[in-house]
DNA sequence: CTGTTAGCGCTTTCAA
DNA sequence: TTGAAAGCGCTAACAG
C-alpha cells in the first residue's frame, strides 16, 4: 500500500521499536546504549527494560555509518610460524574483546601474486579503525606505504626497521640473547657455539649481537669455529650443528638462535652419541611448542607474544581514543616488552671433558 | 553557512563525487560498482574513469546498512592447537578473499567466565553474514543454540555430534586410522599397540574404532596389553608408551592417536634403548609441525585442515548466495574430506625379534 | 534531561 | 538505459 512499507531487513527490533516501547525518543535510547550521562535514572531503566523485552541489539553497520568508525581492527598477517600466529591471536583477541573491538584477519601473503597492489584498496574499503602489523609484514614497504596512504592508525610488532612516527612494540632480542649467553657462562661453559639465523631477519642479527656482546664481556675472543650459519629451519640447524660438533675442541654448549634449529642440534648431538645435557648443552630461542615436545625439553628464551599482541591492541585503542576525543598529548611511540629465559632440561654445567 | 555542512567523515570520495565527476547519477555509479547489466558501455567507462581519477572506494558500512549484509564471516574459535588454527586461517583466508568476504576471528574460550552467555549478544550485534565453527566450539551446545537463535547461517568443521540441518565438513578419522593400521599390518607388524585419546573427544573415539576394525579384519584378537589410555598430551603419551613397552612380549609398533603422544612414544622408545624404527615403529595422527621437527621424522596421518577450512568457507558462501538469490534447491549438508598417510622415517618392517 | 532534525553513503523501488 | 526519491538504523547538533 504505502510506498514506505519496505521489507524490514533487520532480523530483530530497531532503535525505533525500543523507543516506542519505552515511550521515549530514539535519541534517548541511543544515549542509554552509549552510557552517556544526562539521562534520568528512571528513564534509563525504562529503556533498558524495553531493550531487554524486545531483545534488541544495535546494528553495527548503521552505527559505523553514523559515527564513521567501525570498531574493526585489521590484523595484517603473512603466515608466520603456527605458534606465533596462535599466540598473537590469543593476546590480541583477549584485549579486543575488552576494548570492544573485533579483529579481522587479513592475509598479506604470497598466496596471491598481486597482493601488494591490492592491499591499498583493501585497507580503504574495509573501513578498519586501525591495523596491527606483526612481522614479517611490518617491514614490508608496500604495506607501510598503503597504510600511510590510507592514513590508517597502526601499531607494528617487533619491526626490524624504525620508521618515524610509526608506533611499535619492541622485543629485546639483543638483551635476551645476551642474558642467555651469560647464563651459559655462569654454568661454566666457555666454548659456547652460536647458530645464526638469516641475515635478512632483524631479530636474527640482534640475537647474534647479544651473543657477541656477552662473549666479549666475558673476555672471550670471537672464534669462527664457534659460529655457524643457519636459516631458522630444522634442516639448516642439522647441518650447522654437525659442522660445530666436528670442530676440535668441540663446543660444550650450542646456542641456536631459534628453537627449530636447537631441536635439530639436539638430534645431531644424539647422532654424535652425545648425551644432552651431560656432554652437550643446547639452548634455543622462542619457546615454541616443539621446545617441550622433545626430550630433553629445551632451555630457551620465551618472548611473550600474547602480551605483545595485547599491548599492541591497547596501544592502538589508546590512539584511536585520542583521535576520537581530539586529545592533544602525544601517545607513546614505542613500548619494549621483556622476555625471559626458561630453563628446562637441555642445559647443565659442562661435563669433566669440557671444563 | 548552511546547516547542511557537516564535516565529511569519509576519508576519500563518495559515490556522489564520482557521479558528479562522471556526469551521471549516483545510481548509475552504483550499477557500475556492482557490475549490473543495463548500463551503456560508454557510460560504464566514463564512470570507471571517474572512480579511478578520484581514487574512490565504496564505504562498506553504508553498503552493509543498505543491503543488510556485511560480507563479514565470523570464525568462532577456542584456542585449539597452534598448528590447527594456523592451517585453518590459511585455508579460510584464501577462500574468503576470493569470495569477497572478510574473516573476523572471535574467541569463544575460557578467557572469560561468561562467554557462553555473551556469545548470543555478540553474534547478533556483529552482523556477520555467517559463521564458521571449528572444533571444539562446534560441539558447544550454548554456541549452537545462540547461532540458531540468531538464525545465522553456519558451517561446522568436523563436529562430533550430528545435528539436523546443520551443515558440516567431515573428516574421515575412522577410515584414516583403519588405513594406517592396515599399513602397519602390511609392513608385517602383528603386535600393534594403540594409544587412545580422551574419550570425550569424538575424533579420538573414531580413531580407536578404525584401529579396532583393521585389527579385527586381520583376524587379530583384541589384546588389552596393546591398548593404553592417553590424553592427547605429550606427558600422557610418555606414560602410555612406558606401560606398553614394559608389556611382554612388547609391541613392535605403536600407533599413537595424535602426534604429541607419538613424539612422546619415540622419546620413551629411546629411553628404553630401542632404535626407531628398527626396534620399534611409531606412528601418529595429525601431521603437526612437531612431526617433522623430531628425529626420526614421524610417519603420521595428515588431515588437510586448510582444505577443510577452504571448503567450509565455500559451503557457507554458497549458502549465503542461495539465501540472497532466494534459490530453492537445497545445498549439500555434508562434505567429507579425505586424509592421507604420510610415510616418514619412524616406521619400518619389524626387526627379527618382532617377526 | 529530552526531543527534533538532518544527515552518514549506499541501494532499492519505481518511474521515465 | 537512466534518474529521483525514499529509506537502511543510527547518531551529531541543536533547541527546548
Amino acid at each position: 500500500m504505502s510506498v514506505k512499507t519496505r521489507a524490514n531487513k533487520q532480523t530483530g527490533a530497531t532503535i525505533k521499536d525500543v523507543a516506542q516501547h519505552a515511550g521515549v525518543s530514539a535519541m534517548t535510547v541511543s544515549r542509554v546504549l552509549n552510557a552517556e550521562p544526562n539521562v534520568r535514572e528512571e528513564t534509563r531503566e525504562r529503556v533498558q527494560a524495553a531493550i531487554r523485552e524486545l531483545n534488541y541489539r544495535p546494528n553495527l553497520s548503521a552505527r559505523s555509518l553514523a559515527r564513521a568508525n567501525t570498531y574493526f581492527i585489521g590484523l595484517l598477517y603473512d603466515n608466520p610460524s603456527a605458534g606465533y600466529i596462535s599466540e598473537l591471536l590469543i593476546g590480541a583477541l583477549n584485549r579486543c574483546r575488552k576494548a570492544g573491538y573485533h579483529l579481522v584477519v587479513e592475509s598479506c601473503g604470497a598466496a596471491e601474486q598481486d597482493w601488494e597492489s591490492a592491499i591499498g584498496d583493501m585497507l580503504r574499503t574495509s573501513n578498519f579503525d586501525g591495523v596491527i602489523i606483526p612481522p614479517p609484514v611490518c617491514d614490508n614497504a608496500a604495506v607501510l606505504a598503503a597504510v600511510e596512504a590510507a592514513s590508517l592508525p597502526h601499531v607494528r610488532i617487533s619491526p626490524d626497521l624504525e620508521k618515524a612516527g610509526s608506533p611499535r612494540i619492541e622485543t629485546d632480542d639483543r638483551a635476551a640473547a645476551r642474558r642467555m649467553t651469560e647464563y651459559l657462562l655462569e654454568l661454566g661453559h666457555r666454548r659456547i657455539a652460536f647458530i645464526r639465523g638469516p641475515e635478512s631477519h632483524g631479530a636474527s642479527r640482534k640475537r647474534f649481537e647479544g651473543y657477541c656482546q656477552a662473549m666479549e664481556a666475558a673476555g672471550l675472543a670471537r672464534d669462527p669455529d664457534l659460529i655457524a650459519e643457519g636459516e631458522f629451519t630444522y634442516r639448516s640447524g642439522l647441518e650447522a650443528a654437525d659442522t660445530l660438533l666436528k670442530s676440535d675442541p668441540r663446543p660444550t654448549a650450542i646456542f641456536a638462535s631459534n628453537d627449530d634449529m636447537a631441536v635439530a642440534a639436539i638430534a645431531m648431538g644424539h647422532r654424535h652419541h652425545l648425551d644432552i645435557p651431560t656432554d652437550l648443552t643446547v639452548v634455543g630461542f622462542d619457546d615454541t611448542q616443539t621446545a617441550t615436545a622433545i626430550w630433553p625439553q629445551l632451555t630457551t628464551v620465551r618472548q611473550p607474544i600474547a602480551t605483545m599482541a595485547a599491548q599492541a591492541v591497547d596501544m592502538l585503542a589508546d590512539r584511536l581514543d585520542r583521535i576520537r576525543t581530539g586529545e592533544a598529548g602525544e601517545a607513546s611511540l614505542c613500548q619494549e616488552i621483556g622476555s625471559e629465559i626458561i630453563v628446562r632440561d637441555s642445559s647443565a654445567a659442562p661435563g669433566p671433558a669440557g671444563r
